[in-house]
DNA sequence: TAAATAGTGGACAGAGTCGTCTATTTTCTT
DNA sequence: AAGAAAATAGACGACTCTGTCCACTATTTA
């Protein structure tokens, strides 16, 4: 225990702590690499275990030694995925500076990043949910925990900015969020994020400053 | 030529009309539909030609003869449902009265009949594009004449209206519907159709009325 | 050094995939 | 009623799919 990092998973020791779980260069990363490229970029039904390994330069055996299904690799690369990406969203995040107001517009601005990358594939979530519907459970689990990670941030930011309604205001930015996303990977644009920042401006702006009929 | 319904499709004799090509009950719309049944509720490559054919209660040598490939009637699906939505919701907002604010509102109550529906199985083209992403071109062509399709519409409503910018308009009427979609099907609440109307009723305010900072 | 662990390559089963084909029957047209 | 057209059931080939299993080889751990 003479590192905190290193206290991360047990082995089938029981006695002593181990890297390997988090090592990148371990079979079982490798497999979980693999399949999200995979999976990502061609689909999950399209994509077939026989393509995971070879990409990821492992034996079959060695896939259901760490995963027992398909069906819990595209969980465990569900997972994976999402954990990153909100790491990566929310340490941009982090380096704004300024009221809820700023950092609510600048979410337009990390995502218009994310669509203009050339590798953009969508959000994994909206394309498994797309693709698997009410088929799968753990899809629908991960994609709504995905889902309240986000949901309880914004929430927290509608509170700071005294939104009259911080869920709806969560809500509405939920909305300018898969819009940008998906109206972006349908028309490989990611322009689209300008869109939405321009009309989350203006809802903040009604908001903030009350609805304009009043000065009527 | 007694019936102008009947000229419809010509048959292979070249000198007749026939109802065949528009009878529900023939072999090819019997195909169609079961095909699109299934390809929207399990997904395009979950699902396999013999599933299709059980549903169809057809031979799979008619399938065939209707469509060349698996391919093709993916393609065919996606052209009939597109359609078909398209003909019930300009339909629907046909029944609108009222100037084009009004018109532009109502797409979202229109939006939320749809969200509402039980069998609500999402946008079928936003979930072809997620699961074939850039592996389709018949796909993506079906895509873009749909969305092409809504954003002809909802740019001329933005020119009626006098909006500064058209485009940008409809390109932001484009995130609303599109995240009202994606956020209802997500969390299986059409209650996102009444947020992103909120969404849009501020920012038509915003447009028509000029910006709220100007006042100051 | 000896035991435990992790990984390899490939064969294999059983089911499913798309698409073709034949022989037969039903439906329509004239 | 005779001939043309459309649809049928189902076998079939060639292939892919997931998941299991085996004998074998590195790599760790004690």
């Amino acid at each position: 225990m003479a590192d905190a990092a290193a206290v991360v998973a047990e082995t089938t020791h029981g006695t002593h702590w181990s890297f390997a779980a988090i090592d990148p260069s371990s079979a079982r990363e490798r497999i979980l690499s693999a399949a999200t490229r995979l999976f990502c970029h061609h689909g999950f039904a399209a994509t077939g275990v026989d393509a995971v390994i070879a990409e990821a330069g492992t034996a079959k055996a060695t896939l259901y030694k760490h995963f027992t299904s398909k069906e819990e690799l595209i969980a465990a690369v569900l997972e994976a995925e999402g954990a990153t990406w909100r790491e990566w969203f929310f340490g941009r995040l982090s380096q704004v500076n300024g009221p809820a107001q700023t950092r609510l517009l600048a979410v337009f601005d990390i995502l218009e990043e994310w669509l203009a990358d050339p590798h953009f594939y969508g959000c994994p979530f909206i394309n498994a949910v797309a693709e698997f519907d009410t088929d799968n459970d753990a899809v629908r689990a991960a994609a709504d925990r995905h889902k309240a990670h986000l949901m309880t941030w914004l929430k927290a930011q509608a509170l700071e900015l005294g939104a009259p309604d911080a869920t709806e205001t969560a809500r509405s930015f939920a909305v300018l969020i898969d819009g940008a996303i998906v109206a972006a990977q349908n028309a490989r644009d990611p322009g689209f994020a300008r869109t939405a920042k321009a009309l989350a401006a203006t809802y903040l702006a009604q908001i903030t400053q009350g609805p304009v009929s009043r000065a009527t």
